[in-house]
DNA sequence: GAATTTACTTCAAAACTTGAAGTAAATTTC
DNA sequence: GAAATTTACTTCAAGTTTTGAAGTAAATTC
């Protein structure tokens, strides 16, 4: 798998044609730079939106069938996601819900789950009885190695030399970046 | 299902990411150069699944916002998405399906959600009867209008210079990517 | 012309998400 | 120092979305 990304978006399908899509056969490949200013940016926000939903079912989809491949099945993908965002760390349900902009009661349904299936330890705090630490359990941590040891077979078919993984890093960012302003422009309207 | 090699896979966690204490601190981008060779790369894949998760999520909230303030209240943000999936192209079910990468069941759903509220039409093809045609109506296509329009405030709000411009290509090409290979992963295996 | 395949739909059961309300501990206010 | 408020969650009861296993009817293949 070669990969420079060759700038205008050579060889990928739907890639980057935008709505006016003639659908079905799109391989003409568009060019850029004219249509600068229009409406139509070359990729627009929705576009990513579309990418980022149909490539996270697909995530969910390995995570999935890895799942299953491990025996796994008293939780979901869900679920594993939060294993995976809680990590090393052991934290409060607060800080958890910051790492992953969840909703409270949102995360409270997955820990319990998590808590019954022993895949998390949640210890009172002792300063401040209200608040829950959590860190993965022993079988949480083996399932989350698991799960990473798998993930990097699918990382070799793709991460190869530099430029991907610039390319990886300036994804990361750019996502973390609308996520943002997506967010604040959630609450505070504009 | 217990192996017992407790390793002490130190730093995979949140690489990256920032220790979200607070959305506001930011560190820069933090850089490759150093840890090069192991296999944890700075951006790990559970990573950008992890923002694409949490950005479609503030996605989904902003058009759910968007139809409210437009006084839609029959369909959602996901059927948003089909419709703007759908876009100008008169396509059938199965054309759609591609495009997203739903699932039929799913898709079905919300065609008959999205048709009952009088967002799309549905033709049956002539030369095969077993396949609707479908496009946007009247109606359809003003809501798409609508929301692009009130993307483009959003828009506004992240700079729009040629870097971005080409981040955002690179996003878009990195996730259209692995989409690609999760999918197939998903379907041969590995 | 029977069997199979394609192109969807339907249905019911999960899974997931939300918002409102609840609980209990900590903090503030008076 | 007790009442009021706030914080840090959890629970509950709707929703909404997603899945998978049938189903149907038209087109194809044999």
């Amino acid at each position: 798998m070669n990969h420079r990304i060759l700038y205008p978006f050579a060889d990928f399908g739907d890639a980057v044609v935008v709505q006016p899509g003639r659908e079905a056969v799109r391989n003409a490949p568009r060019h850029p730079e004219s249509d600068r200013d229009g409406d139509d940016a070359l990729v627009t926000y929705f576009e990513l939106a579309r990418v980022m939903e149909r490539a996270s079912r697909r995530f969910s989809g390995l995570l999935r069938t890895e799942l299953t491949k491990l025996g796994v099945d008293d939780i979901g993908s869900a679920q594993a996601m939060v294993l995976l965002a809680i990590g090393d760390a052991e934290l409060s349900v607060g800080e958890l819900l910051d790492r992953g902009h969840y909703v409270g009661s949102n995360v409270s349904y997955y820990l319990k789950q998590l808590a019954d299936g022993d895949y998390i330890d949640r210890i009172a705090s002792q300063r401040d009885k209200r608040s829950a630490r959590i860190r993965l359990s022993e079988k949480g941590k083996q399932l989350c190695k698991s799960l990473r040891e798998a993930a990097k077979s699918y990382e070799r078919a793709l991460s190869h030399g530099e430029q991907d993984r610039r390319n990886l890093e300036t994804a990361f960012q750019t996502l973390h970046r609308l996520e943002m302003v997506w967010g604040s422009a959630a609450r505070y309207g504009i």
